[in-house]
DNA sequence: TTAGGGTTAG
């Protein structure tokens, strides 16, 4: 509306105009208007280009952004400030480590490396891309800290597995008095995983109540995710209850808890109770849905939910989506559907769809299966990962891999198990060969593991 | 007239 006017007044060859024009039109979600007034533009200036590469990559055209930024240079427009923090968005985007190298070379070059803004930009660019150590290089020497790049330090920590970091750097801010804000606790809620003391998460609802956080959804979401995973499901739901506003986030969470805590049945209910609410499906809500079939058995509905992803709802499943198909018809034994799914995929399968079909042949005692998929896995350069298991004991979190000594009981440790296993023979224990690893010998023979 | 951060699966 206010564009039209805008064209019949006769305005539309003013730059300022048309920058105005693409900024708001970009804030909406509109992008084809920005996009439409920027190429009709007779005059641009470095305004102009700025405006319409942040509205690219906040509307998630994170390469897109990129691309128009060689353009502009090819057409030797000047960057700012300005351009760059919304290019170093569109690198944390896409992961993209080289190319935000580059933009740190150019910041450098120009001389804004120690604006707060463009630091804590370029601290989330490498955290990331998974480049923490970079990251920290600039967290260290700042000069000046403030409640955004120590949000970013935080996420940094949580998404790079430096929990043990995460929370000494948060107790640290807490002790010092600075002022915590939803968006840190957000971010140190995000640490917490099945190898996480509860004791910890405690503390950080207790902030929460103290500094009336509740009725934020991120915080919220934060909270139930929490509990899910290093409490109990009883309490996750309690804090989904009672949120005011809950999003996608807070139901495919709620769903995500109980389908990890095995409750199927009432996750999918969930997901019904999700759209009579109106909201939208994401395509994580999926990955917890199809999960929850799998552990259930749900093949039928698994594969309907699947289906309905690109069919109803219009997302385009992921590969992660496809490894969860296939290991809920590995393990309800239908082991030629699986395959045939697999040989079906329009895209070269990835290491998580292997890993699926892997442990469906280990469930089912296939073990020429098995050495088959490995196999084909090594052939394509894929790597199979350690399983690893762990518990608390007095707030102290143990972990440890298979043949583990790392330990210092580990000596008592093996005793015990020996011990234990010599009373289990004489109750009449038989363990159970089928899970004894094999492995292919260099003649690809199987061979059993020692 | 252009600008940095938070929660979800595996």
């Amino acid at each position: 509306m206010v564009h039209a006017l805008v064209i019949l007044s006769g305005y539309r060859g003013e730059v300022t105009v048309g920058n105005a024009l693409i900024t708001s039109y970009s804030k909406c979600g509109c992008f084809g208007f920005a996009k439409k007034v920027f190429d009709e533009m007779v005059a641009r200036n470095i305004v102009t280009w700025t405006a319409v590469i942040s509205g690219l990559v906040q509307n998630g055209f994170y390469d897109y952004g990129l691309k128009l930024f060689t353009k502009m240079r090819d057409e030797f427009v000047d960057p700012n400030s300005l351009t760059y923090l919304s290019l170093l968005s569109a690198c944390s985007g896409l992961q993209a480590l080289r190319d935000g190298k580059q933009i740190h070379g150019l910041v450098l070059k120009l001389g804004c490396h120690s604006d707060m803004c463009i630091e804590s930009a370029l601290m989330d660019m490498y955290s990331k891309c998974g480049s923490m150590e970079d990251a920290l290089q600039i967290f260290y020497s700042a000069d000046k800290l403030d409640d955004v790049s120590m949000t970013v330090i935080l996420v940094g920590f949580a998404q790079n597995g430096l929990e043990e970091e995460a929370i000494q750097v948060f107790v640290k801010m807490v002790k010092s008095g600075i002022d915590i804000d939803p968006n840190m606790v957000s971010a140190i809620l995000g640490v917490f995983g099945a190898d996480t003391s509860m004791a910890f998460g405690q503390q950080i609802h207790s902030l929460v109540i103290k500094k009336r956080f509740g009725a934020n959804t991120y915080v919220s979401n934060g909270l139930m995710n929490m509990y899910s995973k290093c409490g109990t499901l009883e309490d996750s739901t309690k804090v989904f209850q009672r949120m005011p506003q809950k999003n996608s986030v807070s139901w495919n969470s709620i769903i995500a808890a109980f389908a990890r805590h095995g409750d199927g049945l009432k996750a999918i209910e969930l997901y019904e109770e999700m759209l009579s609410d109106g909201i939208e499906p994401t395509d994580v809500t999926f990955l917890s849905l199809l999960h929850a079939c799998s552990h259930v058995g749900l093949v039928d509905k698994g594969v309907e939910f699947f289906e309905s992803m690109s069919k109803v709802h219009q997302i385009n499943p992921r590969m992660e989506h496809c490894a969860c198909v296939v290991d809920m018809l590995g393990r309800a034994r239908l082991l030629s559907e699986a395959k045939d799914f697999v040989d079906k995929l329009p895209v070269k399968p990835g290491i998580l769809v292997w890993q699926a079909l892997l442990g469906a042949c280990a469930i089912h005692g296939k073990w020429r299966d098995r050495a088959m998929a490995i196999k084909r896995m090594k052939e394509a350069g894929l790597a199979k990962e350690t399983g690893i298991s762990w518990i608390e004991i007095e707030k102290n979190v143990h972990s440890f891999v298979v043949c583990d000594r790392m330990h210092p009981q580990a000596d008592s440790i093996y005793s015990v198990l020996a011990q234990m296993f010599l009373q289990l023979v004489d109750e009449g224990y038989q363990p159970d060969k089928r899970f004894i690893l094999y492995y292919l010998d260099q003649d690809e023979e199987m061979v059993a593991s020692p």
